[in-house]
DNA sequence: TGTACTAGCCTGTATATACAACTTGACGAG
DNA sequence: CTCGTCAAGTTGTATATACAGGCTAGTACA
């Protein structure tokens, strides 16, 4: 038996369901709350609830006066939060396409067996695949998984389901460890993601355990010049709305 | 003109100071809705406002049926998430030093007089310094602070104590944004760091709250050779702590 | 033409009320 | 003594209502 969701909920998830699935875009008006009252049979303090919490989790951004926006995420994406791209490519209402590189079964050796744990010589499958957002290149994904955990990963499509995707989908994630790091990329790095020589490109290195034991080591190499991580801790203060205002900054001056 | 905070804020105000004064401790029982209600003079959906957030912030935990006790989760996190250079370092046993190059009031222009919310024109105190690990320049830090908000940052000795904790010192930290992002720097920052030209670098932006407005805007260049972020995530309300573990890595092959 | 003002919409907050679901402890029947 | 029931207290949700304050467009006026 399903407990029925509360409406504030149902409110939320129609609206985030709008703003995934690209129907509202980025900037675009959200049904104010009056229009909410009409159209869902609610009352108003029902929608402000549905849209102030929208607004603390950052979805959309709310101006007494004007009204009610779809924030605009640009290239973000939360620290320490483990984050499918195309998820996120989705909720920024922009197109999310992948490129397979690579699906091959190899024998883990050197850096690959240490990060798995595992002897060297054992099956791993091995992905390189190439993500889009609006068609220009944003992630170079190149993932080991092991074979025993994912079995039948060599059949898998992933130009439709994000290797992410999948491997939550076989057993929830337990524990994740990154690591974050920039350098200047190699010549095929470079080629794949499109970025000139010189450009340095933000490299995320992630190995994801479930059942005790790191099932997947990926190193995620993302252009330095169109991606960037956010994180938010919200200890204290006010459940202040987190402003989608983002930050331009300039080189240290000379 | 201060306007008055709303009150429900009040109320969180109220009890978040109860905690933080030690007067409330973890696991003790927090005043009920209705408690509130009588005590306060509001009416019960504005304590449940209050204490609703309060939850979705974690301060507390709610059980319906039995009340509303304060979490000890936060306590543990608090500490991990936010770090001073000077604390890393130690953890690695490795000394840290460092080296002032500015400290000195400024009037907030551009792009730091928007992060601090604040006119063109406030004083702020801006302060340029040199990390380094075992002597080897590690982070330089490009630092704003409200000159309200410390008004003794011109007279600090930041050799001896970092900027992360003297602010810490004078408020704890209520909230904290933060940016990552890879670029190849320009010269002034290759001199301080020592890095080669076309090295890449690792630049993270940190916006840090305190009662409720931000106070300090920071930029802190690494070399992307030598420094990196970890990050540790275990899924479910289990809290987050950084890993001192690096995985070691090669470059994508070929 | 341009300026000031106002009507109307929007969000933000506060209150009173109501009912549902959950937890605990007290009480009484067996 | 044990078990079931029930009452009281608590959180969770939903509604109707009210007023304050911000924003905008259009209108009246100079």
């Amino acid at each position: 038996m399903k407990q029925a969701k509360p409406r504030y909920q149902q409110l939320k998830d129609l609206i985030i369901g709008r703003i995934s699935s690209g129907e509202l875009q980025p900037a675009d008006r959200v049904p104010s709350e009056n229009e909410l009252v009409e159209a869902m049979n609610v009352s108003r303090m029902t929608a402000n609830r549905a849209l102030r919490e929208l607004n603390d989790e950052g979805y959309v951004d709310r101006v007494a006066g004007r009204g009610t926006f779809v924030s605009d995420y640009r290239s973000q994406s939360h620290l320490l939060e483990v984050h499918n791209i195309a998820d996120e490519i989705a909720l920024r209402g922009h197109t999310h396409s992948s490129k397979v590189i690579r699906q091959s079964l190899q024998h883990a050796r050197g850096e690959v067996a240490k990060a798995l744990h595992v002897q060297q010589g054992t099956d791993v499958v091995h992905l390189l695949l190439v993500h889009a957002e609006n068609g220009i290149p944003i992630q170079l994904e190149d993932r080991h998984v092991l074979a025993s955990f994912a079995p039948h990963c060599l059949q898998q499509d992933f130009a439709a389901v994000t290797p992410s995707a999948y491997l939550t989908s076989i057993s929830p994630l337990q524990e994740a460890e990154q690591v974050v790091r920039a350098s200047v990329p190699n010549r095929a790095v470079q080629k794949y993601l499109d970025i000139k020589d010189g450009e340095a490109s933000l490299v995320v290195i992630r190995r994801t355990w479930s059942g005790g034991r790191p099932v997947t080591f990926a190193r995620l190499h993302h252009p330095g010049g169109r991606y960037e991580l956010t994180g938010h801790y919200t200890p204290p203060g006010t459940s202040r709305s987190t402003s989608s205002e983002i930050v331009q900054l300039e080189e240290l001056r000379q």
